[in-house]
Order: C-alpha cells, then structure tokens, then sequence
DNA sequence: GATTTCAATTGCATTTTGCAAGTGAAATCG
DNA sequence: CGATTTCACTTGCAAAATGCAATTGAAATC
C-alpha cells in the first residue's frame, strides 16, 4: 500500500496532473489505454518500455482512485479486468498529443511514424479531434 | 552524482519526453521558466510547492543536459545565474499549455484563473501563440 | 483432476527523494 | 577594510519509491 495522504502541493493546475502523473509510467498507461487501444492488465505489462507487475498496479489503483480510468468485469473470463477511461482521462488525450508530437520533433531517434507530426502540422484540430473519438470508442 | 547512463526505455516519443520530464517537480520547474518569467535558482525554490534545492540542482543539471535550458553568467552578479529555455524548451508551451487546461477543468478546487479556461476555449491557437511569444521573450 | 492463465501481491535489494545543515565565492554593510 | 549576508549549490542521512523475482488464489483450459 501507498502512502494514502495524497495531498496536493498547490492550486496550480500543472502541479495537480503532476500529482496524479508525475512519474516515468503512469502517462504511458494512458498513453496504452487511450492510444493504443490496450485496456488489459497482460496488455499494459506487455508494453516496450516493461513495466513492472507491481508497479502497474499500483499505478491503476492510482488512476482509478484519481477518477481517471474504472474497471469493468470481464463478462467472458472472470479472472479478467477491462480497464477503461473515464470522461477526465479521455480529456488527456491533447495534452498526450502535444507530448508526443514534442517527442518526435526533439528525438533524434524517434520511431514515431512521420505521418504523425505531418498530420499534426497540417491539421492539429483534426487530428486531435480523430484521436480523441476513437479514444471513446473503445 | 545521478546514474549517467540515460537511457531511453523506447523509440516511444512520450516516453522519450518522461525519461527527461517524467517526475514531479520537473515539469514545474519548466513551468516557472516558460509561463511564470522566473530564471533564477531562488526564484524556482521561492515556489509554492516548495523543492528542496538539492532536488532543484539535480533537476537543472537533467535539463542542461537533454538540451532544454542553458546558464547564462549574471553579469551584474557573479554569484548569480539566470538560465534560458532553448528552443526545445521553448517547444514545450503546447504540451504546458494542455496539461494546465486539464488541471483547470478536471480539478474542483483549481486556482487557476477563469480567464484562462476562457481564452483557451475561445482561440486555442491565439493562447498558444501569445503565450509562446511571451516565453521566447524572456 | 491437472495445468495454465489471469491480475495482482510479497519480500527484499537498490535507487530516489526529502530534509537540514553546510560550503565557498561574491556582494553588501558598517 | 573586515564582518555579515546572499548566492547557487553540495553533503549526510533517514524515509520512501522503484525494480526484480518469486508467489498467490481464483478462474479457465486441457
């Protein structure tokens, strides 16, 4: 168990998304959930960067308590868990979308697709709006 | 001394950004440079979240090195060092801009200004642009 | 009934963080 | 001028978070 006390350090509204994301995981669980389209538990460990199985966790029950993401049953296998996200966390999909467009204008090493950044230049609003839809739809 | 070794978890562009930004403090620190005018180690310390100045050290040092801020040699004050955000820095007011309408609009008790909401809402671009401007002022 | 798969949890070593105090160099004060 | 203050850090150490490997119990599959 974690430290419960999550109290926030200010009524910045940065300093708020840092206090729910602020670390090297959680913002590519969403980034898997809202994304890629993975929503199991198997699908977020699977993940390039490896997550660990605790850590993952941990992180979930952060997300959820935060009002980010909710569990659903699923109705096909009990032991498994539909990880989805809230109307708060889809709203993070623009602020994913800056981070990465940043990311694969600054990495030298990107293996982000050069589409991406060419769709972003020509129609930001676009493509924000596309993503953000199929985020919804899953 | 922090472990030199840095390196990246993926070609992932978000995680490219959380392996330089991916913690609590750093992105505020990117806030007070970029939004806030502030450039001095004090300055950064006097906020409200409070970061102790090993931390803050630490911190600065990262971003020195992933390229995103430079020292500049106070010339009034030899004592004193004013740091800059590069224009990767500076690239990152987008992404800045969008976790704050986040935080805004998702946490109750937010004390960021009603006119900020506002003004994203009415002419996203228009903020970004200004607000952009502002940062490469400075 | 035995084995496998699932979402976690546990134990433990390593790393990072947070706090308080201290450092040397440079500016200011008296 | 010497003494004090301010500056950007650094150091030592306790506490917390992270990472790894192994394990759990419930549910599915063989």
């Amino acid at each position: 168990m974690t430290g419960i006390t999550d109290q926030r350090r200010s009524g910045c509204p940065i300093s708020f998304g840092l206090d729910i994301f602020g670390d090297k995981w959680t913002l590519l669980i969403l980034r898997d959930l809202l994304l890629q389209g993975k929503n199991r538990f198997r699908d977020f460990l699977a993940s390039e960067e490896m997550i660990a199985s605790n850590i993952l966790s941990e992180r979930l029950s952060r997300l959820e308590r935060a009002g980010l993401i909710f569990k659903l049953p699923d109705s096909d296998d009990g032991r498994q868990v539909i990880y989805r996200a809230t109307k708060a966390g889809e709203a993070l999909v623009p602020a994913l979308i800056e981070l990465a467009y940043w990311g694969a204008t600054h990495d030298a090493k990107s293996a982000a697709p050069p589409e991406f950044a060419k769709a972003y230049r020509a129609n930001r609003g676009g493509l924000v709006k596309r993503i953000t839809e199929r985020a919804k739809s899953r």
